[in-house]
DNA sequence: CTAGTGCACTGGTCGGACCAGTAGGCTACG
DNA sequence: CGTAGCCTACTGGTCCGACCAGTGCACTAG
């Protein structure tokens, strides 16, 4: 084990030294969100590289979603507040290149679902609680406005009981999964089930995890909450990979 | 409501529609891993662009973990397998510019980790579960090696388990989630509590789980690995969020 | 005080140039 | 005949200089 552990001595090229600096800045804090980067032609200096060189580290932190740069713009680039598009477009791929099935999404979802139902019934405020039922209400005057209408009542569920549960986390991923799984669910919309059975049994049981949450029954709501997903989505996913799904229900 | 919906025009840029061409042929398999882009002056003759637009658009794709180019290869960038590295960074800097807490982190694999178990109980096979065992064994054996033997035991037995589980992005996700986690203990090692107790209540932790998967108790065991990771890891969070925490032991 | 105009500057794209490095064919040696 | 070593054609990385369409701001004319 002697001798000294030298590292591989990568050729660090000079766009990726631009890029971790600023960088840097950015995750540190010494820039926040809508400052601006000096101009192209000012960073050259600043780094002492060439404007090529600046131009592609600019492309590699806007892919990364820190920064975003408009033809034109006087100010320079502009640090970006952040989003969860990177990790939604690097997910997306991953859907995409593995073939991640439905049923592995689907199982995500009942999965970060149910642990946010599960803190939610915990940490949950009264409010919270009835801004939950207000978005069950408006999903069940959104069942014959149509499925956008019902769909965005429904999001608007989950958004408030994952903010209830209070981990960004499983916020942004739930986030993240949910429109891969819509957009998926829409190119299959075709062999779509009984929609408003669907939307009728759905409301049911979002009650029933209401109500669980109000009764501070965290486990119950849960369970309930993962059937209920179960239900809604079992008619989308291969008749073989339910059983994965099933794993869940207990 | 009536009239056309037009779509506001954004001005697509140049590198944006490279990337989207190259993006589509990977996604789609037309481009497979380990086949090989033409050379960018090669790649500038068939957008017909020229080659500073083709390299912010080979930037991009690198960023997004598609290619990779090495200087003087004469084949052209390479085409890479799916690698959740672009996952991993844009998560470790949502860890970073959204101050996602440790305890918020340790949470999420509390989640994952008995979720991936939970399905494990159903799904896992004989040959599986002796591999369980082995690493559990090599983690008695790595008490005293150092924290690193039984660091990697201690990853070993749970990408068994999560192997088990059955679903990839369980599997990516708390890849993904470890590692950041892992690094975030690394910076706080001086507040450690004793270590080697901490190591041996983890393996008795682990021998239980196992045991309560052999018997097919899922949800035994996904109860047991959420107490077991919350006794590993509550000495290094904050006081006040352990609360959190345990809102998911019950 | 406002509406309009011009200008200085921006980012996007292009083309050409040079360099260090690689792979694979070629040659000369054993 | 086989192989070690060189050579060359080509690669990606970087730099430079140029042009264009677009933006924001200051300035001007009403």
């Amino acid at each position: 084990m002697g001798g000294p552990r030298f590292e591989p001595v990568r050729a660090v090229r000079a766009y990726e030294r631009v890029v971790e600096q600023v960088e840097e800045a950015v995750e540190s804090g010494a820039l926040s969100p809508g400052e601006r980067l000096p101009s192209e032609r000012e960073l050259m200096v600043q780094f002492s590289v060439s404007r090529s060189t600046v131009r592609e580290a600019l492309r590699v932190l806007q892919a990364r979603g820190l920064v975003r740069s408009r033809p034109g713009d006087p100010h320079g680039a502009e640090v970006l507040p952040f989003t969860p598009a990177a990790l939604h477009k690097s997910m997306t791929t991953l859907a995409r290149v593995e073939e991640l099935s439905l049923a592995e999404l689907v199982q995500f979802r009942m999965v970060l679902d149910s642990a946010a139902i599960l803190l939610a019934a915990r940490l949950r405020t009264e409010e919270q609680l009835a801004e939950m039922g207000r978005a069950v209400e408006a999903m069940r005057g959104a069942v014959e406005a149509g499925e956008d209408a019902f769909g965005a009542a429904d999001v608007a569920f989950h958004d408030a009981v994952v903010r209830a549960g209070g981990n960004k986390l499983i916020e942004i991923c739930t986030d993240v999964v949910r429109s891969i799984v819509l957009k998926l669910i829409a190119e299959r919309i075709a062999e779509a089930p009984d929609r408003e059975a669907l939307m009728r049994r759905s409301i049911h049981h979002h009650e029933e995890v209401i109500a669980a949450m109000r009764a501070g029954d965290g486990p119950l709501a849960a369970r309930l909450s993962r059937k209920a997903m179960y239900d809604y989505y079992a008619g989308y996913v291969e008749e073989c990979e339910r059983g994965a799904l099933r794993a869940l229900l207990e």
